[in-house]
DNA sequence: GAGAGTGTTGTAAC
DNA sequence: GGTTACAACACTCT
């Protein structure tokens, strides 16, 4: 489940390595996963060369010369991206984890082969990720139901009060919603609650101004944060090189319920459900 | 071994 | 219209 900085980590990597690369004929070994016409997908995708890759919130998008329509990819909460120059190393030379060591696997779905020899896996075990092709006008549309994006230069104080304004629900549910703002995700939202020492479960309607700035620098912090060190490590999550990520260590509160807080030290970091997702605050500095 | 829980998000229902 | 619950799936953990 890569969240946006894990996005962010892959799309930086994948972009460094593929620009220029020309695909060959993909194979689809899951045909659901391809979400559009399947004779199609690889009728325009066959020697299609990229030209960039760019990101809407958590999609990313493959930028096509000279075709009509861009290769759109969704990990959602288990997928993976893997580049590979040979049937033994990736980019770079780095042994893979110990998930991805045998490439393809049964959880292998889609095969990317380049016209020189190289190949890129998109491997997905809850098969809830995408890809598909899709036409510059649909791409604008899928634009139009995400928010700005923390680290936006139009994410000011006053566009994040304008979101909470008139608003009823609770802190958590808020910054979840893709629509509101872009890039939160379960991980990051618990995280941005405890550094900005706001419980997950307040109405939005009775946070302070105070607050409201401290969760409003939360957003851009934290993000940033975690994109500088290429997102965390959970479970099945590795980035372009198939190498982990380097923000799990720096977590505060989430994976930790029933550990002592590391803020204040003598909470108990507690766990509970909000909006229908695994929610972890600490119930003594948080408030 | 059964049942709950898991990083996302579109859809349906309130 | 805004908000919430659930499903999509296959695994791990209790």
């Amino acid at each position: 489940m890569p969240e946006l900085p894990e996005v962010e980590t892959i799309r930086r990597d994948l972009e460094s390595l593929l620009v220029g690369r020309v695909f060959a004929q993909p194979e689809v070994r899951l045909p659901k996963i391809v979400k559009s016409n399947q004779g199609e997908f690889a009728e325009l995708l066959t020697n299609a060369e990229i030209t960039g890759i760019d990101r809407v919130g958590k999609l990313l998008l493959f930028r096509l010369k000279d075709r009509p329509v861009s290769l759109h990819i969704h990990l959602k909460m288990t997928g993976q991206l893997i580049y590979r120059t040979d049937d033994r190393f990736v980019a770079g030379g780095h042994p893979w984890p110990a998930l991805t060591t045998e490439l393809p696997h049964k959880y292998t779905h889609l095969i990317f082969p380049f016209t020189d020899g190289t190949k890129l896996y998109f491997n997905d075990l809850r098969q809830f990720g995408f890809a598909r092709l899709a036409p510059a006008t649909e791409e604008e549309q899928v634009r139009q139901k995400f928010g700005l994006e923390p680290h936006d230069p139009e994410f000011t104080f006053d566009h994040f009060r304008s979101l909470l304004r008139g608003r009823k629900t609770i802190l958590k549910a808020f910054l979840l919603n893709q629509q509101l703002i872009a890039g939160l995700g379960n991980i990051y939202a618990d995280e941005v609650c405890f550094a900005a020492h706001v419980r997950p479960d307040r109405p939005t309607a009775s946070l302070t101004e105070t607050e409201q700035d401290r969760l409003f620098q939360a957003c851009r912090d934290i993000l940033a944060e975690a994109i500088t060190h290429r997102g965390t490590t959970l479970h099945d999550y590795v980035d372009g090189n198939g190498e982990p990520g380097g923000y799990a260590k720096l977590l505060k509160v989430y994976g930790r319920e029933g550990q002592h807080c590391l803020r204040c030290k003598n909470g108990v970091i507690a766990k509970i459900r909000l909006a229908g997702r695994g929610t972890h605050f600490c119930p003594n500095c948080q408030s």
